[in-house]
DNA sequence: CCGGACCCGGGACATTTGTCACGGCCGGGT
DNA sequence: ACCCGGCCGTGACAAATGTCCCGGGTCCGG
């Protein structure tokens, strides 16, 4: 029996492929969290084969989680279902140890296959994906720059990113300055949905 | 048998919420669609009893669909579907005729007794859900400020959206200030935001 | 018929945003 | 030792944005 892990925050898909893998024969579904921050003390209890990690969670990433498990539950192989192909999620899992990243589009199918493969050590990437992610090589924005984008998010004005980063206005209006000529985009929000786009921020 | 429609985009969910109802005794899938703009043949094709509809989807939106298929397959009950329990959201859903308004949150053991009494003629809302969309009352935006603000997303300039919507700067910018006085923010993407969290975009 | 709401546009103005040039400070690599 | 890059800041400037006026038009309900 393989134990599998599955962290993901909406419940009804979280049921429902819970459902579905515990109808392999040879899989079991030992734990479910619908938070990112309590996937490490779940796997720590539970001791899965496999955990299934979506990336966007509350509390704590996905990938975040993934990095913690490398170090905690070194036996236990990680795979990350997202809802987004994006190039940098995909550099970033790698990187964190992940063995496989799969899309929650295309068929259901792949699911239980892929955490046999995971088991079996071997990686499932799907290849288009792979090559977009090498092509788009790696991300140009400094942590600053990141920072500067990502609170700049649901229309914060100048005044309020300088303020929750505890810097000067000149500062910030520097960074996105940078940042929006690093993803040659034209204002803020262009550059925001670029980087995101590309899984940087 | 209950004869089931599944429109849902996300291929993993789709494929996982249709093995899950046609695990039920007396419900049956008897037509699955990714796209907004396939509900309405695949109803008239397969006749379902009941329409489960997701309401972001590629095409056309699964609230504009309910609306056809209350012109179209009058005796199909429609369920909505959705990730967002946004006010106006709801309020949308029961105008087009829908009966019941779920959210993806929530066990999926609600789903199939949720088809169950919509086809018994009865209507499915949570709640605290019908409470937020009474309380928050009617969408305050005219036709135009919708657009304006609808288009203003993903950072496109004064100049794109009056292209766009075949108007002048100066209409734009009035339409976009009239926006931003009515949902109380400070700025084009904080109204955007908000009139988003409102169901009203 | 009149008021009110929506649609569309113009002009003027203050504020915000984005760009550029320029400093200084640190740490790592050659 | 030196340079380079990231970090933090300033000042000045052009462009974009948001606000407040104003005008005109239509349509609908009282």
């Amino acid at each position: 029996m393989i134990r599998v892990l599955l962290a993901e925050d909406q419940g009804m898909m979280r049921g429902a492929l819970a459902l579905l893998l515990g109808m392999e024969p040879d899989i079991e579904v030992v734990a479910q969290v619908g938070r990112g921050d309590e996937i490490v003390d779940a796997a720590l209890l539970s001791r899965p084969d496999v955990a299934l990690l979506d990336i966007e969670l509350p509390g704590r990433s996905g990938l975040d989680a993934a990095a913690d498990l490398r170090d905690e539950t070194p036996d236990c192989r990680v795979l990350i279902l997202t809802t987004f192909g994006r190039p940098g999620y995909l550099r970033r899992a790698m990187e964190a140890g992940a063995v496989g990243f799969l899309v929650k589009d295309g068929p259901v199918e792949e699911l239980a296959e892929a955490v046999r493969k995971a088991l079996r050590g071997e990686t499932v990437i799907d290849p288009a994906l792979a090559a977009a992610a090498l092509s788009a090589g790696p991300n140009p924005l400094t942590a600053r720059e990141r920072d500067a984008l990502a609170a700049s998010v649901d229309g914060a004005t100048i005044a309020d990113i300088a303020a929750g980063l505890h810097l000067s206005e000149s500062t910030v209006r520097n960074y996105l300055s940078s940042a929006i000529g690093k993803t040659g985009t034209r204002n803020r929000m262009e550059a925001v949905r670029a980087a995101r786009r590309q899984g940087w921020l």
